[in-house]
Order: C-alpha cells, then structure tokens, then sequence
DNA sequence: CTGTAGTTTCAGAAAATACTGAAATATCCG
DNA sequence: CGGATATTTCAGTATTTTCTGAAACTACAG
C-alpha cells in the first residue's frame, strides 16, 4: 500500500474496524479508500492503492454495491467501470442504517411473529412466548419510529438531533395543550 | 439440544444471526437461551440445553458478561454461579446501544480527531481530511444527541418514540414563541 | 468473426475464528 | 490443611471466512 500518510491510516483503521461493523478487512479498506478519493476509482486503481487481488476487489465492490454504499460512475473516454461513494454524510448514514436493519433486524422480527402465532405446547415455551413478545414489542416500536423519521429531509433531522432531549419540554408543554382544550381555564404558560 | 420447540426455533435463529451480529453461534444461543428461560441457569444447565463443551459455554459467558448481556445471580443452596439477562427490555436496548457504540463509534471518533490534528502533506491528503472532518462531524453529531437522550427514562423515552417526527411540529411552534419573544404583537397559537 | 480489454467466477490455499478436552486454578467447607 | 466441587485457561483441532490466481465470461472495436 502505498497512499499519502492521512490516507493511509485511514485506510488502515478502517481495515482494522472491518470485522467489528461485519465486513472483512478488504471491504473496509476499499470504502474507505472510495470514501477519501478526490475522483471515482477503477478496480485497478483499487488494486495498486491496496495490494490486494485483482478478485478480491472485484468482490469487495461487489459486497459494497450490495450494501449501496458503493455506486458505479461513468469516467469520460474509459470502458472500465469507476466507483464513488455517495458524497452526502446524511445520505450515507441513512443508508448504512437502511442495510443495517434489512440485515440484522428485520429477520428477527419476522421469526419473532412466526413464533408468536404458534401455540405453546408447554409452561416453558408459554414464559418463552411472552418474553418473545416482549422482544417483538420493543423491536415493533423502534422500526415504527425509524420508519417514521427516516423520510425526514437532512435539516429537520439535524434540527431534531440539535434538540436533543430537549424535546421533551415541548411533550409537557403539549399536555398543557390538551388540558386547555378540555375547557380548564386557561392560562399565560 | 433438546428444548421446547418454541425456545428450540428462538435459540437456532440466535445462533444463526450471531454473525451478522457480531458474535459467534454459541453465544448468540446462550444469550437467547438465557433470555427466554424463567430462572437462572447455571453453566452446565447451558451445556446441557445446547449440546457444546463445558469450556465453550464459559467463554461465551464470559463474553456476554463483557457486554453486560448476563449478569451472574445467586441461587439459594446451590455453590454454582447462576446467570440471566436483565429482564427489562428497554435495559436490554440501552445497555445494547452502550456497548456497541463504545466498540464500534468511539475507536473510529478518536483515530478521525488524530488524523484531523495533523498537517496534511499533499493535495490528495487536504482533501481525505476534508472528508474525514465531515464524517467527524456526522459522527460527533450522533454522539452527542445520543447522549443526551440515554439520560431519559424509559417512559419518556417511550413516549418520544411513540411520537416520532410528529415532534418537529413542536420546533414550528418553538419558531413562533420565539419570534413572540421578539417583541411582535401575540396572539392565540 | 476475431482479437482485445475488462470483469467475474470459482476451486483451492491461507488465514482467522470457534470449539474441545484435559489440565490448571480457584473456591468453599469441614 | 485436605478434599470436593466449580470454573477457567490453553494448546491443539475443526470449522469458517477470506483471499488468490487461473480460467471463463462479456462487450466492444475493427
């Protein structure tokens, strides 16, 4: 490998943190590489940047393309296929949370109903039903809210990331609301 | 392994995502297993539910303690160290939140606020700090707001799910008090 | 149709990870 | 302390995953 310094450990440290986010070291070092290049990269450049094999760039791509955080891009008066990844922070971060669920919570939660529509056949599997059922709950109740917030623009997002917790104010101050409209007398609040 | 057929179907598909999780098969089984069973289990109860040796239950206990998954129980009149999940769910997705942040976040947050710290030598390495210092950002962004909501108890944290982006109603309204406070003339939201 | 440049597939090698049984260690009780 | 029970460590084995080079495939230009 042989990069500018801050490339490099970039490259690097995403090599290393591969396995943790499940994606193995090439996968990892390719995106990363993608992600700091100033202009798409061919496989070949992929390649030579990373002293990998031409195959297992080929597949790493594959893998990333998958995943959608990888995107093919034209390159005037080339044949050979060059990839980006997308520029947007905001856009990546919604997909990688998109792939994220696909990947590691929607099978639950569908094996989660499956088995909650069985009929338990003995005391441990009805304690286990409602313990699923619990489980089923809370999963439920998260992806309603992704699916909810999800297909907010950027800037509300962010507005709502800046809230914080603080948004909890505004849920009194909705309570205060409701009373109001019930006919209390109302007052400055 | 030979359990009720629901806890059976419960504790395979755990084994089988364990590696999109980041675990290995035995300890995803472990955690499942523990999770649906009404009382603690010891760790030759978990060698005999799941058919593995002796050592490889110790580990994976172990390791789900590492991630404050299993915490050991006392057991009356038993010298053996006996183990559960916690049983509330939403502690569950907390501690959850916690322990793959710290493992998956924070090593990345701190080799980007490295790299931002030093000079870059060359064009191509001006521009990888740029983008480096976007994902800083995002990342920092996350964090913080993250933060800020761990702190919520569960029902407040319930209820802001519940509400999902009905909330940035509240920031149009925050708009409006604000622009009250300016000194325009008031009148009835 | 043929040659060329580019890409993908795939079988096996290499590396990493998970698992086991045996031995070592720790803990408790009398 | 000595013996019994419980747990952990560890070296070796098995399994899984990753990576490679060679071959197969594809698309296009001449």
């Amino acid at each position: 490998m042989d990069l500018p310094p801050l490339a490099q450990q970039f490259v690097l440290h995403f090599g290393e943190m591969g396995s943790r986010w499940g994606i193995n070291r090439t996968v990892g070092q390719i995106y990363a590489l993608l992600y700091i290049s100033p202009r798409p990269l061919c496989a070949d450049d992929v390649v030579e940047a990373l002293g990998v094999s031409r195959s297992n760039v080929s597949m790493g791509l594959r893998e990333l393309q998958g995943w959608n955080l990888v995107v093919p891009r034209h390159v005037a008066d080339d044949r050979r296929d060059h990839f980006t990844t997308p520029g947007d922070v905001w856009q990546i971060l919604r997909t990688l949370a998109e792939e994220r669920k696909k990947r590691e919570v929607d099978p639950t939660l569908s094996v989660l109903r499956e088995l909650l529509m069985q009929t338990p056949g003995s005391d441990e599997d009805r304690f286990a039903q409602a313990r699923m059922a619990e489980m089923h709950g809370l999963i439920e109740q998260l992806t309603t809210w992704y699916d909810d917030i999800r297909r907010l623009e950027t800037e509300r997002l962010v507005s709502l990331l800046a809230m914080g917790a603080r948004v909890t104010k505004f849920l009194d101050i909705k309570d205060k609301v409701v009373t109001f409209g019930r006919g209390r007398s109302p007052r400055k609040a």
